[in-house]
RNA sequence: GGCGCCAUAGCCAAGAGGUAAGGCAGAGCUCUGCAAAAGCUUUACCCCCAGUUCGAAUCUGGGUGGCGCCUCCA
């Protein structure tokens, strides 16, 4: 069974093959740290870790990159309006990305920094320049497309018929309106680093492609990023780092789709309420992995209090049967194969694993994943079950979810000697059939958000 | 003007020629001192129209309704 993953350069899914075999390097583009992340950004973040986490599964080591954009306009305008200095900023807001990541279940990424890859960007741009690719206006150095025929893979876009300007105003000093920038004069005040064409900072695109090329080489085997980021953004990266090179900057490139919240656009004014770091005090990071990984990455996604909920009982269903397989484990006998059981693991694992090839399919991954705790659950009615195959469920369970991240985190134990003594006398009030104790007991350690629940193989208890 | 995306049950969401997965919510039943968890049962002709086909939610054409991009917003 082969992996295929849509591939924005021809439109279609393609059978992935890395570049060297058993190695794959992924490069997804990350935030520019002025502010904290909303929902929105999480799409990608999660999307794309669990790419990774799935090539990882069948067998690859995984390089992966997201850069942290810590000097641009917004970080400097930030600047000018608050009075801090960008590097001030930027440091808070990169620590932010880190947690909220972190929170994420998002792991083992490397993260380079603009600010400190400044001599290999400005390398990057004086490389084009020699070549006469780029040219220099005012201290300014723009990219001349025009040189670059292939301009255009990405976003399929007809450059004689484009209409430019629409939205910004063309800068006078290019050769040819669709020529963007590489460097950019630093204005009066502003933050700067000297180059060749003077004191200035880096454009918008080269960044990724300097710093693609440092941390994971001249051709990467992914480039991921959201649908928003298509043009220019990753057809300016594109074409820079192959006119410089002569290769590929990379062989599939991936766009998740957006994110709408409440059936509208996601936008500034409606994301400040919700940012990642206010949703993960109020949820965990599985659910919203979960929320988000329940469409298709390439579909349109819509977030809203609903979606989240949904997530929400989802996440505990499954947290439920895996806590209830554990529980069982203690009073397990050895031996005894249950046919029926088997035969639904492998099947919830070949579905699991099918799905995935097919474009990271985690909708259907994420049935699978049910109907595996469906037959759990099913066991679980048996009055005996073996420890093999309670293993068999949980070494199923951990393998998707080792790609998912969906399961709740693993509860610690109680260490609370006071309900740990309240138990011990709701038990023994129940032995005595006092059901009147035990109840109050019950709604004690309900006010505490302990869930008691009583089951033929003994008392288990928890977390709302 | 160009390029592209989406439309499936109350809600979320797969499926992409062979007669509609899964989850959430709801209803009924079973188990249960109570409760919880769980099991079983139950809920759709897939935006509209026309066509291709033995057969279409899936393909084609045309609509309708949402949405994105077209150079420095990441």
């Amino acid at each position: 069974m082969t992996l295929k993953i849509f591939n924005s350069l021809s439109r279609s899914k393609e059978e992935f093959k890395s570049i060297e075999p058993g190695k794959v390097t992924m490069y997804v583009c990350g935030p520019t740290v002025y502010d904290y992340i909303h929902i929105g950004n999480a799409r990608p973040v999660i999307v794309f870790d669990t790419v990774r986490r799935y090539l990882q599964t069948i067998g690859y080591e995984v390089r992966y990159v997201t850069n942290l954009t810590d000097v641009d306009d917004k970080l400097i305008r930030k600047s000018e309006n608050t009075g801090e200095p960008v590097p001030v900023i930027a440091d808070k807001y990169v620590a932010a990305f880190l947690e909220d990541s972190a929170g994420l279940g998002v792991k083992d990424t490397i993260h380079p920094r603009v600010t400190e890859n400044m001599d290999e960007i400005i390398a990057f741009i004086a490389g084009l320049v020699e070549k006469g690719i780029a040219y220099e206006k005012g201290g300014d150095v723009f990219f001349r497309t025009r040189q670059f025929p292939k301009y255009g893979q990405i976003s399929h876009k007809n450059f004689d018929e484009l209409q430019y300007g629409i939205r910004i105003e063309v800068d006078e000093r290019k050769e040819s309106p669709q020529d963007f920038v590489l460097w950019k004069a630093a204005k009066p005040g502003e933050i700067k680093w000297s180059s060749p064409w003077g004191e200035g900072r880096p454009g918008w695109h080269i960044e990724c492609s300097a710093m693609a090329e440092k941390y994971l080489g001249i051709t990467i085997d992914i480039h991921g990023g959201g649908q928003d980021l298509e043009f220019p953004h990753h057809e300016c990266e594109a074409a820079q780092s192959e006119a410089l090179h002569g290769h590929p900057l990379a062989n599939y490139w991936m766009h998740n789709g957006y994110l709408n919240i409440n059936n509208e656009k996601m936008s500034k004014s409606l994301g400040n309420g919700l940012r990642v770091k206010d949703i993960l005090t109020r949820t965990s990071g599985a659910a919203v992995r979960f929320a988000i990984l329940s469409a298709h990455y390439r579909n349109p996604l819509n977030y809203s209090d609903e979606v989240l909920h949904q997530a929400e009982a989802g996440v505990e269903r499954l947290g439920n049967s895996v806590a209830n397989v554990r529980h069982r484990l203690s009073a397990a006998i050895p031996g005894e194969k249950n046919e029926d059981l088997a035969t639904a693991v492998e099947a919830a694992l070949a579905l699991f694993s099918e799905r995935m090839n097919d474009d990271f399919n985690t909708a259907d991954a994420i049935t699978a994943m049910f109907e595996l705790a469906a037959a759990a659950n099913r066991y679980l009615q048996e009055e005996r079950t073996s420890k093999g195959m309670l293993e068999l469920i949980l070494d199923a369970f951990e393998q998707m979810d080792g790609v998912l991240g969906i399961l709740p985190a693993a509860e610690e134990e109680l260490g609370d000697a006071e309900i740990d003594k309240l138990i011990e006398e709701r038990t023994a009030a129940r032995k005595a059939k006092e059901w009147a104790r035990a109840d109050e007991i019950r709604d004690i350690l309900t006010e505490k958000g302990i869930i008691l629940e009583d089951t033929p193989q003994g008392l288990r208890w928890r977390r709302k």
